[in-house]
DNA sequence: ATGGTCATGGAAAACGATTTCCAGATGGTA
DNA sequence: TACCATCTGGAAATCGTTTTCCATGACCAT
């Protein structure tokens, strides 16, 4: 293994000097700089980061921590974006990330998660997806020993920040739309988990524009399962005019039971995920764009461990309309 | 940062005593550890293992090298399952994961590849979907610089392994099953990519039925795509009796051309993922274990960098058949 | 008593960078 | 000429471990 100190032997300069030529400090000279280079090239050398770190103690690793609580393909495809999207970011911004899903931290106590990250010198941390009741990420978050990013979980201190889109308004939106386009006069909503910070987000969106419509509105929860979403409409549906659901998974399920019911009732989700496409009608929704959110996401934490205080990023959404014609269009092979 | 010297102080012994607790050497008495120990808990002390690999030379990091090629959700599931499988298995073989995908590897030498991945002090990778035509990835593996394992690709030498199931004999299997039970007397077959090893060795399998059975096989190129497939499906369905395809999402293009065309054929897809729920008439696929392919491959690496020889891995299929309510009711929520 | 084994624990040298501090050279100014 | 500031580059300490080698003492057999 070639090290630094070969470099400098074969430029004829201090280990010192190799290393500011190569993390570019001022007050080295053209030459010197051309020397280093050279011997860099000759040797075909290439820095060891984890001395590196170990030297600077800065690790640049950073945790990313995904949340595949209930797996359906629904969620895999919003995670995969995440992943991707905080990923490519990251190696921009010189971060190294350490996945970790949910499942790895169950059973496991606050100590044993910081001695975790401690461990693996991680120093921020990016959480996607948390949900109110999570004890353990919350004292994480309290703690403050790490910097951190939640994605669509609203809390920000001096080390944290969080980056989402407006839920309420979107939601809003989507079933106002959908409530218009078909003259609806009363909304089923299937709402997300109770103890979701989105889920009560995009509940005060349908509350509001039931109450600024005047129309009735009835609220069950469906716990994003495409399941209980089924059985929710099978039982409801027929009283209400439109069906508005928090999430495209819960859509799908909802649209189904209409379809073997046999009545029609025009229905709105929330995500934009490829699945919508195989639902057998078309329905609106709301387009995230997660790849660009776990982006944000990266920056933030970036910002954070560079100092940078902490702060709430908002995000744009679309309303979209989705067939399976589109889908079909989209995928690129 | 209290550190291993803090613990030594603590405990009254040496930093090499410390260690060689830490690590489980013999030749430390049951009394020191317990000093030892007691020390550790009191300080709260965590180990820097950046500092460890550093030391040790041995990283314990490895690559997780993945292929988004066609974004579609179906690919989506599948990598998300080989990802929570690789990392479940990695932490406990306490092996750290970095993963990559293709995308940020495009347009890179391999001299880049390799300076990335020995700067990230990299020792293993596990590849997941490599094509034939990989140029890079086939050199990286010929360097012998890393210890490899290929999933789906059989690519085996001294410091490779490879991990995949049998193609040839499930896409023979599923595909005569489908043919039986429709007293089938030929076939369409949409294959896979041209330069794909699976795709390969799924052509074997149909090719050697159609051979034992006696009955014309037509087969075209359908690049895994839904649309490509739709479009085939289009075009020459109706004059074969079934139609097997080399993946699911192929599949499902297939079964909704024919559904457009009111006519009816069976249909068989490869992979077992849960958009086949969605397809609109039940399908005989293979299903894989993704989660198992992948915690394999790493418990192979773990093998290769303890220095054992490459090898090849194979492991075993189901035939299922993919219904809505199968699917509905998986989901655990 | 002498010598040899064995178990145990410590001292110190790595590992490969970063970073601080200092020395010498250079050039401009009084 | 003497002094000072500025610019460069080097020496050495440091980060927190692992690991090798050596010293010590206990125990046993001769």
């Amino acid at each position: 293994m070639v090290s630094i100190k070969d470099v400098a032997k074969q430029a004829g300069v201090a280990i010192s000097t190799v290393s500011k030529v190569l993390n570019n400090y001022p007050n080295v000279s053209e030459e010197t700089k051309k020397k280093v280079n050279q011997a860099v090239a000759e040797l075909n050398f290439v820095p060891n980061s984890v001395a590196a770190a170990l030297s600077s103690k800065q690790s640049g690793r950073v945790a990313l921590l995904l949340n595949l609580g209930n797996v359906s393909q629904a969620v895999d495809e919003i995670n995969m974006q995440y992943m991707s999207g905080t990923i490519s970011r990251a190696v921009e911004l010189s971060l190294d990330v350490i996945t970790i899903f949910d499942s790895m931290l169950k059973n496991k106590s606050l100590d044993e998660v910081v001695r975790y990250l401690r461990s693996q010198s991680i120093t921020g941390l990016i959480i996607f997806g948390m949900s109110k009741d999570d004890r353990v990420l919350q004292k994480l978050i309290d703690a403050q020993l790490f910097k951190i990013v939640t994605v669509d979980a609203p809390l920000v201190n001096a080390s944290s920040s969080s980056v989402w889109i407006n839920q309420e308004a979107a939601q809003y939106d989507v079933a106002k739309k959908t409530l218009k386009e078909n003259k609806g006069k009363s909304i089923l909503y299937l709402a997300g988990k109770k103890n979701g910070y989105v889920s009560g987000e995009r509940l005060k969106g349908i509350q509001r524009l039931a109450e600024e419509e005047k129309i009735p509105l009835l609220v069950r929860n469906g716990e994003f399962s495409e399941l209980q979403a089924r059985n929710l409409t099978l039982r409801y549906a027929k009283k209400k005019d439109i069906v508005v659901c928090a999430s495209d998974l819960m859509a799908i399920g909802a649209m189904r039971a209409l379809m073997d019911m046999d009545i029609f009732r025009p229905v709105c989700g929330f995500d934009g995920i490829t699945l919508m496409g195989y639902a057998g009608k078309q329905m609106n929704t709301v387009r995230q764009d997660f790849v660009r959110i776990a982006s944000e996401a990266v920056e933030e934490l970036r910002r954070l461990l560079d100092g940078g205080e902490g702060r709430q990023v908002v995000l744009d959404y679309e309303l979209v309309r989705m067939r399976y014609e589109d889908v079909l269009m989209a995928a690129r092979i």
